[in-house]
DNA sequence: AGGTCGGCCTGGCAGC
DNA sequence: TGCTGCCAGGCCGACC
């Protein structure tokens, strides 16, 4: 699944390939990709502009075309952005075909057809467009323990569901939230907002190394995520606990468990990182504190 | 208003 | 063997 670490290590091998070149044709084979724009519409606002810089938000790939029009892709679960030197025939799952000016092509594939790509027109609209939906951009300067604390106050979500809301960090996905989680030894069910001072400095700095090792391994091919050249990242080897239920804990060797937390299948080391207290439901009065139990 | 859940979509695979 | 049905999950909108 691209999650920021596979989506920076599209764009970083994307950039040099379309910065400079002209955009000459942009061709939509499936109208669900730009929904609700018309084909034509998105294919019309590119037509012949050169690509100045291709940029990243969170999980969003932006490339920057002259005149500050803005075509913004987002691969969700199963996109591929693959170049290619000189057109040839079709790959499978082909929903837009952007054909550059020295020839070269790039086709954005998608199996499952969740991946998008819309125009935005002006630097404003793009903004706007990542202000409302994006939240600090982790490897950036503004993720701060202090920052994080502040968006952590007072809530009682789960810290994973917490971590995947991409309005408070954007880029993290459920490989890299069980990757940091991990690494900082908070079980996923823990309200984040009764996380202390120095769990979430330790989760700030658990986010932003399982983001860099996975883009320094670029990126995780689980399913059929793909460099733009065709080829797989290595991260999904490098996993501490993702889908890796049953497997020893590389810190203890406990086996790793698998529970649901937001919806997601999420993968935990139940020594590692202690489950939240469970709630006392109402009957027999608990064991006081503190008192001995009688030897088994 | 914060939090949770279903819908979107298809390939792969477990189970009968 | 062949069919059914469930699972995977990023994001959005509906609902509590």
């Amino acid at each position: 699944m691209p999650e920021l670490p596979e989506v920076e290590t599209i764009r970083r091998q994307l950039a040099p390939v379309v910065e400079g070149r002209e955009l000459c044709e942009l061709r939509v084979l499936d109208p669900r990709w730009c929904d609700p724009a018309a084909p034509s519409e998105v294919a019309d606002a590119v037509r012949g502009r050169a690509a100045e810089a291709l940029s990243r938000r969170g999980k969003y790939l932006d490339l920057e075309l002259e005149g500050e029009v803005h075509l913004v892709m987002h691969l969700r679960m199963t996109g591929n952005l693959l170049y290619r030197a000189e057109p040839g025939e079709e790959r499978p799952h082909t929903r837009a075909v952007l054909s550059l000016g020295d020839g070269g092509e790039l086709a954005f594939c998608d199996v499952r057809r969740f991946g998008t790509g819309i125009v935005l027109l002006g630097d404003a609209a793009r903004d706007g467009y990542f202000a409302e939906r994006l939240g600090v951009e982790p490897l950036g300067p503004g993720f701060t323990a202090e920052a994080l604390r502040a968006q952590a106050e007072g809530r009682t979500a789960p810290v994973k569901a917490f971590l995947l809301s991409q309005k408070r960090i954007a880029g993290v996905g459920n490989i890299y939230a069980d990757e940091a989680l991990f690494r900082a030894r908070i079980h996923p069910l823990r309200p984040v907002g009764a996380l202390n001072a120095d769990q979430i400095a330790a989760l700030r700095d658990a986010v932003v190394a399982s983001l860099e090792a996975g883009i320094d391994a670029r990126g995780a091919t689980i399913d059929d995520f793909r460099h733009s050249d065709g080829a797989k990242g290595s991260f999904q080897d490098r996993f501490l606990v993702h889908r890796r239920e049953g497997e020893p804990c590389p810190e203890c060797g406990t086996a790793i468990a698998k529970l649901r937390a937001a919806g997601r299948g999420t993968y935990v080391c139940p020594s590692c990182q202690p489950p939240p207290r469970l709630k006392r439901r109402a009957g027999p009065p608990a064991r006081r504190p503190g008192r001995p139990r009688a030897a088994p």
